[in-house]
DNA sequence: CAAGGAATTATTGTCGACAAATAAAATACA
DNA sequence: TGTATTTTATTTGTCGACAATAATTCCTTG
């Protein structure tokens, strides 16, 4: 048997610094890295096989980002996740459902919507299959797909870092229930389509608007409940 | 007649990154850099006495925020003006305008009633002075006090980054105009506080929204006119 | 003389090492 | 025994150097 890839890391020039900041970033939204936890950076170098250098290139991204919060001459830490101020959140959320949304239903063209249309299938899928980690992440695409068709570059850009965050509290819902609910979410997502594709730009708010909130209200309901989560903070 | 400061530099230890960024994002803002110029790592290194190491880590930084862009393996530039998309910017700019200055209406309490109005203050003053980059600048920090007065860090920081943008537009708009037309804003700005100090939530969006649409007619007027401004693209 | 290819140059991305700053441990002292 | 102080250790921030990539120049060839 012989040892991992060991230090045969023939990547090319500026892929090490990408490398680490997917990797990391994945594992700081999945939950694989606890929110607080500290990370080192040598650590990492050994790890990924390169200098601390493009480590910590990827390490200022995150930060800028806001997955990671870096204390000056002393540890860098995962994010942590600030339940106190979760609302904040949720309205920001709710309203990027709703801006862009609206706006799809405005700008949309052709391909969008063949592009929106395919990602709720994925969507639809993996509720079928219930497989959470996939409901979420084709979820977040759903609604990126929407918000491109907005065609708004500063919309989307905002969203997608709400959803990147959201990414890390749904992970926290669909692991504490039993995978059940989201059959109701297929069905509003086709309603949001058929509104976008209409042209129908009141309804298509209103309609983000109410997911939105139905999915809000899912999350703080069992935020309320569920004290356990106070461990991850 | 001796040499200016030389290589006597005893800067503290983090400092060194924070000194480039702050420099170079303020003259990315105020115009000194040209959009779509190019940016030598070496140069800067010179220019601020330091290693290529903590420029890196500034235009890393800058890079995040979307002030510069970066070709791999090659240049990096001074990010252009993308004035194709100007209304989409707009579009935003507005949005946040209404949403901060409602949730001020309802979340401020005094010492942020203080701050807002300080703010105020030195708008007034640089208007009656007029002095353009402090118009500029103090309209950015007042309209930032309104949003943290209503208390969303998401929306606060995306807001931020639409102010920032803005100063760049804003810079052209003053730089072309003689600087006569502010005096309207002081007065809707004074509309705006009474609105929030009364809590009148559909009043200071109201107003808020107005103002915004106020500014950005008058950019746009500007803009159509101005083919000169292709000239900075 | 134009076009394609080879050599040169310039500039970035990465590395290993060192020094400053902080945290932890060990020691001294009340 | 508990607190203050020195010592050690760990980890970050910075540096200078090297290597890979792309741009440029120069040369060859049709």
């Amino acid at each position: 048997m012989e040892l991992e890839a060991a230090t045969g890391s023939d990547r090319r020039r500026g892929s090490g610094v990408k490398l680490a900041y997917d990797v990391l970033r994945d594992e700081i939204l999945d939950l694989v890295l606890q929110p607080g936890s500290a990370i080192d950076e040598v650590q990492l170098a050994e790890r990924f096989n390169m200098s601390r250098t493009p480590i910590r290139e990827a390490l200022v991204r995150l930060a800028a980002e806001g997955l990671i919060h870096t204390l000056p001459n002393r540890s860098t830490l995962v994010a942590p996740i600030d339940f106190l101020n979760m609302h904040t959140y949720f309205d920001a959320l709710v309203l990027m459902y709703r801006v862009t949304t609206k706006l799809a239903a405005q700008h949309h063209r052709a391909p969008d919507l063949a592009l929106i249309k395919e990602k709720q299938r994925q969507f639809a899928d993996a509720v079928k299959a219930q497989d959470a980690l996939a409901m979420i992440a084709t979820n977040a695409e759903f609604h990126l797909a929407i918000a491109e068709a907005g065609r708004n570059a500063h919309f989307v850009s905002f969203f997608k870092r709400l959803l990147d965050e959201g990414r890390r509290i749904l992970r926290l819902y669909y692991q504490s229930y039993e995978d059940r609910l989201p059959h109701r979410f297929v069905q509003e997502h086709e309603d949001m389509i058929s509104a976008i594709e209409n042209r129908n730009l009141e309804l298509a708010e209103e309609l983000a608007r109410d997911h939105a909130e139905q999915i809000v209200a899912q999350v703080q309901k069992l935020l309320v409940h569920g004290e356990r989560l106070q461990m991850i903070i």
